[in-house]
RNA sequence: GCAGGGGUGGUCGAGUGGUUAAUGGCACCGGGCUGUAAACCCGGCGGGCUCACGCCCUACGUAGGUUCAAAUCCUACCCCCUGCA
């Protein structure tokens, strides 16, 4: 019998959201999901102990290969025990390709067929990474989820410039799953579970590193369609759409997304990458998708920015100068139960590192409550009267 | 008392006759952030009027003066700092 590396199944569905368990060898998911940015193996401002509490309960966060592999190498975190053991985490991990600092470090990097050569951003030193090298560096880092490495083209790009971008990822996905493979059978993967050792999740499960693959096409839907069809047909434990929240139009991300991921193998999460806002996961959520990642609620949070339930808010404006009210006053995580706006503003005016710490938990208490309370109405067939309402409120104004 | 140095916009501090409502930092006000080159970046920041180009006030300790023109030069006064008595 073939076991497999993740398990998906589905529980209820309204519309095309969608609701099920992803099996992890590090544990259940309930999808959908939000998983936190951590990609220099830290979910920035956060403590492992606050992301495992009650109120965050992140049952799966990212790290990234291009940053981890310049520092401090996935040799060193090899030696270390691979990325778990060396970060303190034992739930699951996903580990992001590379693929993505092709495109933001647009300036920096050279692409060729064989991959992309990079100028550091640390120190200015080229580095050349391609398909089989993030393969490598995902392997030592032992996530639970890899990525293919990919080429995400820029939002508003040309149809031929996108289809050269999307071909070109479905070769390197090709040689990803290859490689992918072969390291798996090398024993290079230092997340496996071996044998005799407590595997938390169900023992239908390999223990190996699961591999998703990556829809690209820019905007164009018929290269979206061919990319998906492209990506299936290797076969992966799990699909993404990659290269969407990349400067295009919303309404772009939206169609694409409302295109594709319903034709995508039911039978396998889907990961809609880098995105997004609350309501951008709550209208993909009922476009079908399943797995999200965003930076947002730990970026914004380190800014000065708070996602509540009616919206956006600043705590850096005067109006909070002596606000007692809670961030959000729906909110029943640790930060809102505790502080108010006034000390909030305080904190972030005088530059103290609270202020980060505690925007940050907030924001992705909000980012993972919203997807629980998603998945509960998906689950009570009530999501389509979750979604207005939601809506409604992150649009009705604070204060 | 004598000798030096100095008083500039919320603040610190440039500027030492004309393109100066006055460089810059900070503070303050506002905006942005979507698989993290981000505890970051961008804008505003004397007052009034105008949709806008722009116009008008008020300002460089105080009061006079020189000059076509003064934060910048001269005089007097007030205050602060340092040294000597």
């Amino acid at each position: 019998m073939n076991k497999k590396a993740i398990g998906y199944e589905l529980i209820a569905r309204d519309g095309e959201a969608r609701s099920g368990t992803l099996r992890t060898r590090r544990g259940i998911i309930e999808t959908p999901v939000f998983m936190p940015v951590g990609t220099l193996g830290t979910v920035k401002g956060t403590r492992f102990e606050a992301l495992e509490a009650a109120d965050l309960d992140a049952r799966i966060i990212l790290g990234n290969t291009y940053h981890l592999w310049l520092r401090p190498g996935a040799e060193t975190i090899s030696e270390c025990g691979g990325l778990h053991r060396f970060i303190g985490w034992e739930r699951a991990l996903l580990t992001d390709s590379g693929g993505f600092q092709v495109w933001s470090l647009g300036a920096l990097r050279k692409i060729t067929e064989e991959g992309t050569e990079f100028r550091s951003h640390v120190d200015g030193s080229p580095r050349f990474l391609s398909p089989e090298v993030s393969m490598q560096v995902q392997a030592a880092l032992g996530s639970d989820i890899s990525m293919a490495f990919d080429e995400c083209a820029p939002g508003n790009a040309s149809h031929e410039v996108a289809r050269e971008s999307m071909l070109l990822t479905a070769r390197w996905a090709e040689r990803s799953r290859s490689r992918f493979c072969a390291l798996q059978k090398e024993g290079m993967d230092t997340g496996r579970f071996r044998i005799g050792e407590s595997q938390r999740s169900d023992a239908d499960l390999s223990g190996a590193q699961a591999l998703f693959g990556i829809i690209q096409g820019a905007s164009h839907l018929d290269l979206r369609r061919e990319s998906l069809q492209r990506t299936v047909e290797i076969g992966f434990d799990g699909y993404a759409i990659g290269g969407l929240s990349v400067g295009e139009e919303k309404s772009v991300m939206y169609s694409v997304v409302e295109e594709i991921a319903p034709l995508m193998p039911p039978e396998s999460p889907r990961y809609l990458m880098g995105v997004g806002t609350p309501e951008d996961l709550v209208e993909c959520v009922a476009r079908g998708v399943d797995m999200f990642d965003c930076v947002l609620p730990t970026r914004n949070g380190r800014t000065g920015q708070a996602f509540t339930s009616r919206g956006r808010l600043n705590i850096k404006n005067a109006q909070w100068t002596r606000d007692p009210a809670p961030l959000d006053e729906q909110c029943a995580c640790s930060v809102c139960r505790r502080h108010s706006r006034a000390y909030l503003r305080h904190l972030y005016m005088t530059g103290e590192m609270l202020a980060s710490i505690l925007l940050t938990h907030h924001n992705l208490a909000f980012f993972l409550d919203t997807m629980r309370r998603v998945r509960q109405a998906i689950r009570s067939g009530d999501f389509t009267r979750f979604r207005r309402e939601f809506l409604e409120g992150v649009n009705s104004g604070v204060a």
